[in-house]
RNA sequence: GGAGAGAUGGCCGAGAGGUCGAAGGCGGUAGACUCGAAAUCUAUUGUGGGCUUUGCGCUCACCCGGGGUUCGAAUCCCCGUCUCUCCGCCA
């Protein structure tokens, strides 16, 4: 969330940004309910006061053992008026809140303009788009002929968008979480963490996926539990409610979990395949940085990301999401997408993102600047490093052969025994 | 699932209705001593909000979270969460 001065000092800008973003919040009851927050306060902060200087007088005259019963009737009163302020107060600010969450964060100023996914702006791309020499499949047909992706009775055993990894479809999905767990805690220094899948609401605030999200989230019943639906909530709070000391900045994790998401509203959309799951592999990193370097900290992501796929040799091209385009809580976001020839299109398979403050504020992330002085919120980032089912669509299709077989790419071989090709059983 | 114990500042640990934001110790910071270091001594050392003559000056809140009792709660009562011990169950 955005700090309350800082809406307060800067309405006209805030309320731009919610334009920019096609966001219809309105902020004039924010307004009122600011102020009377403000005003509130000061009026129960005084009786308080009151009720503080009256507590040690009484105290005073009983000690000396004189009748304190005048003072006591007078605070009866007082403390009556407090109680019933606390009351109001504790109304308005959650009303106040209630907006407040609502409001998404600030683009960095080297968004892009725009509104949807054509005005993303190009960053760059690796490698060529690979010629195949006869008309590629697209990854469903080439993985059900292999018998390693079994839709039919991923359908059967939950429903639509679960899918059955088989034989060295389901050794593919583990060397590649492997391979890339390996790489980055290897060669990129990450940290890796395996945290709970299922997190409370307090985690699901904190990262901003609540409360406007809680349509996409799959709830358990009767509890405040919640499947993730990104390595990044659990990751990120990790650090909720704590003050980091300076030397532990920046700070690098890397995570395998599972993803759950309802993909509410996505009805007859990526239908066919493993695009678009309720449950899919992720492995994510997170970082926490300081505000003057979280910005360099997000190229490195990017790059760090990025080296899986140079490393698969898979062709990818690189954008910046424009202002329309970007997440609730990031300030700048890129997308990384693969080039899938089976189906002809590029396809987002990282999103790599700065939070800035959004995420640290909800989530009470802090540190003490190098300098001395008051505590700080860190930066957040995150980014996928990579989506590991998009990863395997990736292979099939860039890798498959005119026979229907698929060269497994070299990297990922000492991870499934040398085997360098899977071929029809 | 059943029974019991506990949760206090960066850490350990006092505290049991009134000058307690909280003794003491450790740690941290600054200074003294020293050629320098250690030891010793001295001082200082939480977080957030509001006001502000911007002087951390005044003030409010925070002792797991939420309610309650009271003029007054870290201290008493209720509910919840988490941790530990024992029993049961279990991968």
């Amino acid at each position: 969330m955005l700090d309350l001065k800082f809406i307060r000092n800067n309405l006209e800008t805030v309320a731009a940004m919610l334009t920019a973003r096609s966001n219809s919040l309105d902020l004039s009851e924010f307004k009122t309910l600011d102020s009377q927050r403000l005003e509130l306060l000061g009026q129960v902060e005084t009786l308080k006061n009151q009720r503080n200087t009256s507590s040690d007088t009484i105290a005073r005259m009983k000690k000396a053992k004189e009748d304190a019963g005048a003072e006591i009737t007078a605070m009866r009163d007082v403390s009556r008026q407090i109680k019933e302020l606390d009351a109001q107060v504790s109304e308005v600010e959650k009303q106040l809140y209630e907006i407040v969450y609502l409001i998404p964060n600030l683009p960095h100023n080297s968004v892009p303009q725009g509104s949807t996914e054509e005005d993303n702006s190009f960053v760059r791309e690796w490698g060529v788009k690979p010629e195949l020499p006869f008309t590629p499949a697209p990854h469903w047909d080439i993985g059900e002929k292999l018998k390693i992706l079994d839709f039919e009775r991923g359908a059967k055993i939950t429903g639509s968008r679960f899918t059955l990894y088989r034989d060295l479809g389901a050794k593919l999905e583990r060397a590649l979480i492997n391979f890339m767990l390996d790489q980055h805690t290897e060669k990129h220094d990450y940290t890796e963490v395996l945290p709970p899948f299922i997190v409370n609401q307090t985690s699901m605030t904190g990262t901003g996926q609540l409360p406007k999200f809680a349509d996409d989230l799959f709830k358990l019943e009767g509890l405040d539990y919640y499947l993730i639906p990104t390595a990044e909530v659990p990751v990120t709070n990790i650090f909720q409610n704590e003050i980091l000391e300076n030397s532990e900045l920046p700070s690098y994790f890397v995570a395998y979990t599972p993803c759950f998401r309802k993909e509410a509203g996505s009805h007859g959309r990526d239908t066919r395949g493993l695009i678009r799951q309720h449950q899919f592999n992720k492995v994510e990193l997170v970082k926490f940085s300081d505000p003057e370097n979280s910005y360099d900290e997000l190229e490195k992501l990017l790059a760090n990301a990025e080296s899986i796929l140079q490393a698969l040799n898979l062709h990818y091209r690189v954008v910046n999401l424009c202002c329309g385009d970007l997440g609730f809580s990031a300030s700048k976001t890129y997308d990384i997408e693969v080039w899938l020839p089976g189906q002809g299109v590029y396809r987002e398979i990282s999103s790599c993102s700065n939070f800035e403050d959004f995420q640290a504020r909800r989530a009470n992330i802090r540190y003490r600047p190098k300098t001395g002085g008051k505590t700080r919120f860190v930066h957040t980032l995150n980014g996928s490093g990579l989506a590991v089912g998009r990863t395997l669509v990736a292979i099939l299709e860039n890798y498959q052969q005119e026979d229907g077989s698929v060269i497994i790419p070299e990297v990922l071989r000492p991870y499934l025994k040398g085997k360098e090709k899977i071929t029809k059983q």
